[in-house]
DNA sequence: TTTATTATACCAACTAGTTTGTTTAAATTT
DNA sequence: AAATTTAAACAAACTAGTTGGTATAATAAA
């Protein structure tokens, strides 16, 4: 065998996300990415093909965390599934503890990339749009089951609804960035969560 | 007099705008531009000393508009002066018929900006932050006029609330070109209706 | 246990093309 | 005559990607 490629592929990934924030991916030079790495080129184009390559490993590592938190923030609130409303609340109120206290304006890789959508190839996007599918998903269960047991105040769309999350995410670290305000994403998360609260309330016996 | 540069000008302004929807700023070259244009190069050096020159521009004539649509729907709502809670409602519902029927997904200049900070200098970004507090000021007064009439349900903060705005239209925007659904953005700002609704309720005389 | 072998990981220099921006002189409007 | 636009050549810096060779470390053969 050889050394281990690992370290620097990470760091790699690592950088060029820190740098795709800062620059987009189309102001990003591979040459900035060697600097902040103290790598060289050659021992970037061993590791991705082209530099589309990296714009899609990057994608998916980001998904894959991406989903990694969503499933995390189920699983801490299944004892709380005996009140579905709850559990909807405490999912929530989940990401808001994730998002205090952040030493800089947060934000997503989905947005960077579908701001300068003709940079990366179809599979990539694609990639994107299935993640938040799967967002779309799982707070579309986590909805239904509250409406089992609770009637909506108003009338609602489900599938909106659940997107209505990720929208929330995503305008969040849109306006965070540019205020430079930190806080702003959870602020904003809890008016996602006080939506939810104020839609809802118990089922009459009829 | 000589002969009138308005028409070049704004073509290119038009132009490099639909481009950076596109491809970002950094993804967008001047020969793209003078291509969509049909000018030369010759002709936009005229117009614009620098290609930051024009990011500049194309950001001061976008928020100018942003502003305008705002002032307009804070005009067309003046009739409903006398509730402020239908006159929020009714401000919030002008944009929502702004964003139906739209032929393709929405997308904003201060999130494209945002995502490649970099790229720009210090005033162009400051326009942006600058613009955006507009917006905050224009819907706290808004929903200050509210808190006159009505109480709050629930406890809220009024600066992330009136900032709530912003962060719904630029989540939507991104999740509409991420899902490729142009009909989305409309829906969440239903969403922030249906918000705004539930939280006021008319002050009981103690 | 030393010596080859092999796959992986990495480096330094190079290439071909693109980028923004400049320059200059002539042509075209109003 | 003044303002705008064309056409075309040019430069300096930067771009993604290639090449030929080297280093590392585990493994296999002597």
């Amino acid at each position: 065998m050889g050394r281990d490629g690992k370290p620097t592929r990470d760091k790699i990934l690592a950088e060029s996300k820190t740098l795709i924030f800062e620059n987009g991916f189309s102001g990003t030079s591979i040459d900035q990415i060697l600097q902040r790495t103290g790598i060289t080129k050659g021992a970037f184009f061993y590791h991705f093909k082209t530099k589309n390559a990296l714009a899609r490993a990057l994608i998916e590592e980001y998904a894959k965390e991406d989903i990694l938190h969503m499933n995390q923030a189920l699983e801490k609130t299944e004892n709380l599934k005996s009140d579905a409303l709850e559990r909807l609340l405490g999912f929530i109120q989940e990401f808001i503890d994730m998002m205090s206290g952040l030493s800089e304006p947060p934000g997503c890789l989905y947005a960077s990339y579908t701001y300068e959508p003709s940079q990366f190839d179809k599979e990539t996007l694609q990639h994107i749009s299935e993640t938040i599918l799967k967002w779309r998903d799982t707070m579309q269960q986590l909805i239904k089951d509250v409406l089992k047991k609770y009637n909506a105040k108003i009338e609602i769309d489900l599938q909106s609804l659940a997107d209505h999350t990720v929208v929330i995410f995503e305008g969040a670290f849109v306006v965070s960035k540019a205020l430079n305000s930190k806080d702003l994403t959870a602020d904003h998360l809890k008016h996602l969560k006080n939506y939810f609260e104020l839609i809802f309330e118990p089922k009459s016996i009829d």
